[in-house]
DNA sequence: CGGTCTTGGTGTACACCAAGACCGGTGCGGTACT
C-alpha cells in the first residue's frame, strides 16, 4: 500500500509543488487502495499529474489511451521536459522500424500513449500484455460515450481489451460528465463499481446568453456586431467548415480582429500554426468546428460564441468551458436561427445507419470506396456482434441523439435561469447564485456591465513574448 | 430534411419560374498509388 507521504514526496521532488490541487490526492489514494477510478475534474485541474505521479511512485508501466495523436505528443514532450525520458507515443506517424523498436522494448518505458485503434491491434495488445501495465488510463473518457458507436468504434472495445490485458487497475479521466455519461463510461468499460472523484463543474464567471433569430442575415449581422464589441480572444463554433471559412473572411474584412478558421480540412501544418498563433495572442478570434478544442489550455479566452448548435449539452458545456479559465468574467453566446436544429438532425442521420442499411451492409463486405457506415457495420460483424445487436445499438444511439438535441432546444427556449437548467441537467446542486448569471436573470446581455466591451482599439504594436514564455505555451506548462 | 443555388424550358428576345442539384462534423490506422 502506497502512503500519501510517498505521493507528497514525489510531488515535491518531481514537480516542486507542496500541495495537490482539488481531486488529485483523492484520485491517487483511491488508486493506491486498488480501486478503479473515474475522475471528473475540470480542465486545468492537472489530470495528467495523477497518472504521472502514480507511475513515478509504483515504477510500473502506465498505459494511457488517448483520443488524439497531438495530445499524446504534447504529453510525451511535457514528460521529457521534466526529465522523464521513458515516455513514448505509439502512433501511425512512426516509421515501421521505429514502431517495431518501441513494441520490442516496452519494458524500458514507464509511460506509453496509444489510441484505441492502435491498442486494438493484436500484435500491440500482446506486447503490452506481456509487460503487465500497473495502470491503464483512459484519458478524455467521455469519448467512450459521445463517439461510440457511430464514430471511432474501437472505443467500444476498450472494456474487452481491458479484460484481455488481465484487468489492470484503471483510471478514467474527463472534464465533463453527466450522470448518464458517467454511467455509460462505466458500463462500456465494464467497471460498474469504479469509484468516482467528482469536482463541481459550474463555471460562475461565464455569463450565459442565448439569442434567437428569424432571418440568417440578422444572425450574421449580430455576429459581426458582437465580434466588433467584445473583448478578445474568443472562439466561434460552427457545424460547417464552409461557413467557418466564410465567416472568418467576413470578420477579417468587417472588424479590426485578426481571425482564422480551424477545421479538419486544413493540413496538419496550418492547424498547428493557427493554434499556436491563437495561443500566443497573434490571432484574436478562431472560427472553428468541433475539431478545435481538446488539449487547448488557454486561460484568457473571453468569449465562446456558437453560430450553430452543438450536438448536445455536454459538448456545449465542454466548448464554452474553454472561456474564462483565468477566473475573469467571460461570456458564452448561443446564436439560434429558427431551423438550425435541422442541421444537427442531418449530421446525426448521416452517420447513424438505419435498420435496412444495417441488414444490407451486414451481408455485403465493404469495397474500397464504400460509405463509412458500411465499414462501421463490417467492423462490428468482424468483432462478433450479431445483426440484431447492431440494430439495437444504433436504434438506441439515434434515440439518444434525438433526446440530446431536444434537451439542447429546451436550453435554448427555457425562459427561466439557464444556469439552473444546466446544473440540473448535470445532476449537480446549484452553486451560490452569481450576480452576472444568464440572459434570463439579467434581462439581456450587457457587455458594458460585464466589463467585456473592447476598451481600446486592437493591437497598439504587438508585444513580443520572451522565448521562455513561448516555449512554455508551446508545451502547455502551467 | 430544407434552404439555396443552378439549370433549362417557355414564349416571344430578355425576363420568369419550375424542376433539379447540392450541401451539412469529429480521427484513427493502413493501403495503394506516384
Amino acid at each position: 500500500m502506497i502512503s500519501n507521504d510517498q505521493f507528497y514526496q514525489t510531488l515535491r521532488l518531481r514537480f516542486g509543488f507542496d500541495s495537490f490541487r482539488p481531486g488529485q490526492l483523492e484520485a491517487l489514494t483511491s488508486l493506491a487502495s486498488g480501486q478503479n477510478t473515474l475522475a471528473v475534474l475540470p480542465t486545468g485541474a492537472g489530470k495528467t499529474l495523477i497518472y504521472e505521479l502514480y507511475g513515478a511512485v509504483t515504477h510500473q508501466l502506465v498505459l494511457v489511451v488517448s483520443p488524439l495523436i497531438s495530445l499524446m505528443q504534447d504529453q510525451v514532450i511535457s514528460l521529457n521536459v521534466r526529465g522523464e525520458k521513458r515516455a513514448a507515443a505509439l502512433t501511425s506517424q512512426m516509421s515501421r522500424s521505429e514502431h517495431q523498436w518501441v513494441v520490442n522494448h516496452l519494458k524500458f518505458y514507464r509511460y506509453l500513449f496509444v489510441s484505441p485503434e492502435m491498442l486494438s491491434q493484436p500484435q500491440v495488445l500482446a506486447a503490452v500484455k506481456a509487460v503487465k501495465p500497473g495502470l491503464l488510463v483512459v484519458d478524455e473518457a467521455h469519448c467512450i460515450s459521445t463517439w461510440g458507436p457511430d464514430f471511432r468504434p474501437e472505443y467500444l472495445l476498450l472494456g474487452q481489451i481491458r479484460h484481455q490485458l488481465g484487468d489492470p487497475l484503471t483510471l478514467m479521466t474527463t472534464a465533463t460528465a453527466t450522470n448518464r455519461v458517467k454511467a455509460d463510461i462505466k458500463r462500456k468499460m465494464q467497471l460498474s463499481k469504479a469509484a468516482e472523484i467528482i469536482q463541481p463543474v459550474d463555471r460562475p464567471n461565464i455569463f450565459l446568453d442565448v439569442e434567437r433569430f428569424e432571418a440568417a442575415d440578422d444572425k450574421d449581422a449580430r455576429l459581426v456586431e458582437l465580434v466588433s464589441e467584445l473583448r478578445t480572444p474568443g472562439v466561434i463554433y460552427f457545424s460547417s467548415k464552409k461557413k467557418a471559412n466564410e465567416m472568418a473572411e467576413l470578420l477579417n474584412a468587417k472588424t479590426s480582429c485578426r481571425v482564422a478558421a480551424y477545421h479538419a480540412d486544413l493540413d496538419a501544418e496550418t492547424r498547428f500554426k493557427v493554434q499556436q498563433q491563437f495561443m500566443q495572442d497573434q490571432l484574436d478570434v478562431i472560427c472553428a468546428t468541433s475539431a478545435f478544442g481538446m488539449g487547448i489550455d488557454k486561460n484568457n479566452i473571453r468569449f465562446v460564441i456558437h453560430y450553430h448548435l452543438p450536438g448536445d449539452l455536454e459538448s456545449y458545456w465542454q466548448e464554452i468551458g474553454r472561456a474564462g479559465r483565468d477566473g475573469q468574467q467571460s461570456v458564452a453566446i448561443l446564436l439560434y436561427l429558427s431551423g438550425d436544429e435541422q442541421l444537427s438532425q442531418f449530421l446525426s442521420d448521416a452517420t447513424v445507419p438505419q435498420d435496412d442499411e444495417i441488414s444490407y451492409y451486414f451481408k455485403h463486405q465493404p469495397q474500397e470506396n464504400s460509405a463509412e457506415k458500411a465499414n462501421l457495420i463490417w467492423f462490428y460483424k468482424q468483432h462478433g456482434y450479431r445483426e440484431e445487436q447492431i440494430k439495437l445499438a444504433f436504434t438506441k444511439r439515434r434515440e439518444q441523439r434525438a433526446l440530446a438535441l431536444s434537451q439542447l432546444m429546451t436550453y435554448v427556449r427555457i425562459p427561466t435561469c439557464k444556469r439552473a437548467f444546466i446544473q440540473g441537467y448535470f445532476g449537480q446542486p446549484i452553486a451560490s447564485k452569481v450576480s452576472q448569471c444568464c440572459v434570463n436573470d439579467s434581462e439581456g446581455l450587457d457587455l458594458q456591465q460585464l466589463g467585456l466591451l473592447v476598451s481600446t482599439p486592437v493591437s497598439s504594436g504587438t508585444q513580443q513574448a520572451d522565448w521562455q514564455t513561448i516555449i512554455a505555451q508551446l508545451f502547455n506548462f502551467s
